[in-house]
Parts: C-alpha cells; structure tokens; sequence
DNA sequence: CGTATGATGTGGTCAGACCACAGGAGGATC
DNA sequence: GATCCTCCTGTGGTCTGACCACATCATACG
C-alpha cells in the first residue's frame, strides 16, 4: 500500500493530519496550489486526492475567495459508512473495532452451541478441504466467509444465522480490505486455516472453552495482523 | 444533484452506463483522451471522474497499452461496502434490502420481549420527547437511533443489543442515504414519531402481535418510502 | 454614511507536454 | 519453422501554465 501515486500520497498526507489532530473539523486546508508546493507535486493531483476526499465526505469545497472558500474539513472518521469507505481508500483502521467485537460475540456463541451438541461438521469441513486448493486471495475468503457462515447455521441459532448473514459482506468487505495490507499472504491462508481445523476438532470434541477461545483468538489475531484493530495481548 | 462540475457529468455518465447495461463487468472504457474529447470535458474532469469511480471500486486503472490497460469496469454492487458507497454516491438502491431485513428480524424480537415482561419505558419515551423539539434532520435521526438501541438495552438481550450497537452506525449511513431523498423531511419526521409512540403503546398494552407488526411496518416503511428497497404491501 | 467598483485569491477547467510502462509487431537468430 | 529480442505504439500518471467564474474585501465615490 504504498503511495504509489501522487494524489494518494496527498489523499494520505491530509488523513494523517486529520488523524493526529493537525486537522480539525471545520479547518481550513491550504489552497490547492499552495498544497502542491507544499508537497512538491502537481495541482492536478492535489485536486484528485482532494476530489475523493469530497466524494468520501471529508472535505467540502467552496468556490471564491475569503474564509468560506477553499477546500475544509467537514466530517470525522465516524459512522461505519465513512469507516467503510476510508478503510478501502486508505486502508485505515477507525472503529472497525465495532464489527470486530459483533462478530466475536456473535462466533463464540455460534461455537460454543456447536460444542455442546452433536452436529455433522461435514460441510464445513469440505470448505475448508476447498480452501487448501484455493490459492487466489478473493476466492479463499470468499469460500472463508462461507465456512464462519455454515457454522453459523449448524448452531441452529436462527437470529445469529440471519445476522451473520446480513452481516456477511460487509465482513466480507473490511477481510478483504485487510489482506490488501498483507505481504505474505500464503502465510496467513495457512495460519487461518490451521485455526480453522483447531476450531472444528474443539467443536468435534465438545471442548467448549477452548473453542471459544480458538475463534476469539482467530478474530481477533487476524484483525490484528492487518493492523485494522490495536494488538490487544490477553 | 445537478451536474454542476464537469467531472459530476463524466461520473455520472460511466455510472448510467453502467447501470443501463451499456457498460458491463470487465469493459473496457475509453481512453481518458477519448472519454475527453466525447463528453467534451478536459482530460482532467475525466481523471477525477475516474479517481473517484476507481476509488469507490467501480472501475480499475492500470498503466501501460494493450487490453489490459486503460480503465475498466471491476466492482459490482455486491458487499454492503459497494452498496453503502454506491447509495451515498449515485443515490442507487441496490442491495440494502439485506440489512433492512436483519434489522426487522432484530427489532421484531425485541419489542416482543419487551411486550412480554413490564419494564420502564421512560428512557425511549424521553427520547421521542427530545426528537419532536430537534427540527434538525441529522439530529433527529441520532435520536431515532438512540431510541431504537434503548429498545433493544431495554429488552435484556444482550447479543441483540450489542449486534445492534455494532450495526447502529451502519444502519445510520443508510438512513441517511435514505433521508437525503425524500422531499417531505417534516412530514416523514411527524409519521415516525407517530409510529413510534404506537409502537411504546403497544408495548406497554403487552400487545405482541401489534407491536411486531408495528415495528416491522415502520422499518420497512421508512426504507419504502425512501426507495432504498422496492415497495411490499402485505 | 452608504453604496459602487475594482483588486485579490480561490476552486473549476482546459490544453499541451513529458514520463514510465505494457503489449504487440516485426525482424534477427538459431 | 520456431524462438527470442528490439523497437514502436498507446496508455495512464503527472506536471505546468493558462483561463474562467465567483466570493470577498478594500477602496473610492456619491
């Protein structure tokens, strides 16, 4: 993810200001032109990396002269849309802590009931068969995002089933937009699916507290090796 | 939403075409010098046009010459991202029926418990209290949020409760998006707060059945009403 | 004192020029 | 004939410089 392009460098440049607080709600941004000598790059880049920022609603633009003109500072990293949508751009973490800790509330309960009754963990276990042979990125989360849901469904629990079902693309959506942020992804496939297979034996054998662990601890550490979420040791 | 700026009528046109069929998955469009000369725009308005389809991942830019180059058309409006985006930006409906459909089954089951044991129902009315004297729409739909997460606080199940305090800033994105396209801001403000306070009556009543059906019509209305999801009578 | 009027600075746009890169065409080589 | 290499072409990415329309503000004028 590095700043490959100019306008991203300067898209980067104002988030970070805005992040540490060099920016707040309402400032001004300097003008355009004054912008790009700043950072030593062209207007019309300036003006690209200033155009997404409007359309994600960062920044608002005014024409003329005066205080009111000028591109300013208008929202924060608040509301999933803007999280959402600053996660894919800019590839920043905000409060993906929110879905994060939904999801592991919603998972621990899904394995915890797998744990107690016996269910036939078969299609699961052939996703994750599927998986082994899925080197493109895309496909393996795809085919990932179906696992958590399968599981979800054996638990016989409808309301969380129906929600993760909801939920599942935009689960699906800030997963993806984590891997952007990996180098090794064959690493993390094969740790994933290690703690896939950790999970299924847990279940398989009515371990309930290390099952509920082992998805914990997969949630949570995966969002954590794409930074979306602070490492948290516990 | 006039096309006051020349990139705004560059986006919007991919956007149609894309919409329309004209332009499907995988496309190619135009070189930017000939989108340029076309729509009779500068090379630059079309830049930024595709700066912000590029990053709002409806179309992927790549250098070099050959089939592989140039911009093309990637994304489509599955993933609640795509969705979320893709409402804020071009207004389109697309797939928000999803998290319509986990919120009814949601909110159903908690204001069926609710109905069920006697519980204080001063907080949700203190809050429809301050949103009849709140005439700013933005403020008035925190209020409704908060309203509906007290609902669920009250209910006492957590696992709702929190999916729902997970999901309250996704939900607040599409209501919004909803909001921006209704020309009657009071009146559709007058008619949730009517169904609101129908709804704590029910409560209070221990009417079940009314309440969910209550609810559930005032979810699916309100998203009716803003053409987020195709109108069902029933 | 109030009202025109011009100066100033801003975003919005355009035209033209490079650059780096990917792919294909076509020749050189085996 | 098949293979490799080289050059050419077209593309996005960027920069520069130039206008325009507009909002604001200082100034001059009545």
């Amino acid at each position: 993810m590095a700043d490959s392009r100019a306008w991203e460098l300067v898209m980067r440049r104002i988030e970070d200001d805005l992040a540490s607080g060099r920016l707040s709600i309402g400032d001004r941004l300097p003008a355009e032109r004054a912008l790009a000598a700043e950072l030593e790059v062209g207007r019309s880049s300036v003006r690209e990396a200033i155009r997404v920022l409007e359309v994600l609603g960062l920044v608002r633009t005014a024409t003329g002269s005066g205080p009111s003109a000028g591109a300013i500072v208008v929202s924060r990293p608040e509301g999933a849309m803007g999280a959402l949508i600053r996660l894919q751009v800019a590839g920043r973490g905000f409060d993906v802590t929110h879905i994060v800790s939904t999801r592991v509330v919603l998972e621990e309960s899904v394995v915890a009931e797998l744990a107690g009754g016996g269910v036939d963990l078969a299609a699961p276990a052939a996703l994750l068969d599927r998986m082994d042979g899925t080197p493109d990125r895309d496909a393996f989360l795809a085919l990932d995002a179906s696992f958590h849901l399968s599981l979800a469904e054996l638990s016989g629990n409808s309301v969380i089933a129906a929600v993760m079902a909801g939920l599942r693309s935009s689960i699906e959506g800030y997963v993806l937009a984590g891997a952007d942020r990996l180098d090794d992804w064959p690493a993390m496939a094969a740790r994933l699916q290690e703690q896939h297979r950790a999970i299924l034996a847990d279940i398989d054998a009515g371990d309930t507290d290390t099952a509920r662990r082992h998805i914990h601890d997969h949630i949570t550490g995966y969002y954590a090796a794409t930074n979306l979420i602070p490492t948290t040791k516990a």
